[in-house]
DNA sequence: CTAAAACTTGACGTTGACGTGAAGGTCAAG
DNA sequence: CTTGACCTTCACGTCAACGTCAAGTTTTAG
């Protein structure tokens, strides 16, 4: 297939697909006038990239990666990344878990018609600002 | 306390606070030599912002989440803002965790000397892909 | 009094994953 | 044959949260 259909079916744009070859994310075959076309498997590899990105491994740590991926080894320097990215996607969920609940006792409050009875006022860690003092 | 101390205290450089300042997240008194003079509050407060930026929310977002975190009162507006970044913290831990799983199909395939005996193998959401088919 | 430390505004640089034309070749259909 | 969809490379633009000088002022310590 070549890129437009990778790039519907895969749900990316075209320009992202060149992006990915360009840092050895995806590798391509050319036709004589130099269009690229891929493989089936492609879909499915062009997907697993985008989820890596959204859970915010850089590209250069996805290349790095990358041989593992193709042939299922496990050099140890690859399985100490993996473990390492693992670790880091861990901690930033609990990252936004932190956030949701400081969310949460916004709207808890802002539900309260009077907030002295509100036990989050009292772990105030978004105590109320009005101004310094000079 | 003044910009540095603020920042020590906050964990964040005094070039971030002049930035939160100019963005409308971060009020300060001045001197009379205009030097920037911060309320205890404002540790808490910067702390906060840190969390709402380590949860994706722009800075945008945040100074319109401002009069809800200065009053504690709920403006419709703002309740709708708060609920609907709380869905996106939510979906965003939810990609992170898919992302951590298919990290960790990789190092339990890796792990296996003989990758035909595993399951994980039969959902191949990152499937080999070793060149395209011309 | 003086030197160092801390502060001010202003303005340009960085990073990553693309977006967005520009200028032109390629390919299936009528 | 020609039109229009699709493709190529090249290259500059974007956005956000700061980093990093620069050049001058203020505060603090000795």
């Amino acid at each position: 297939m070549r890129i437009g259909e990778l790039a519907r079916r895969a749900g990316v744009s075209t320009r992202a697909l060149r992006y990915y070859e360009e840092q050895g994310l995806l590798a391509s075959e050319r036709t004589a006038s130099d269009q690229r076309v891929y493989a089936e498997a492609a879909v499915e590899r062009v997907r697993l990239i985008q989820q890596l990105f959204t859970a915010g491994l850089p590209s250069r740590t996805i290349v790095r990666l990358m041989p593992s991926i193709e042939t299922g080894d496990a050099s140890p320097e690859s399985f100490e990344l993996l473990a390492a990215e693992r670790d880091r996607i861990t901690t930033a969920m609990a990252e936004l878990a932190a956030a949701r609940d400081a969310l949460d006792r916004m709207v808890a409050i802002a539900n309260h018609p009077t907030p002295e009875h509100c036990p989050a006022l009292r772990e105030p860690a978004w105590a109320p600002y009005e101004s310094a003092e000079v």
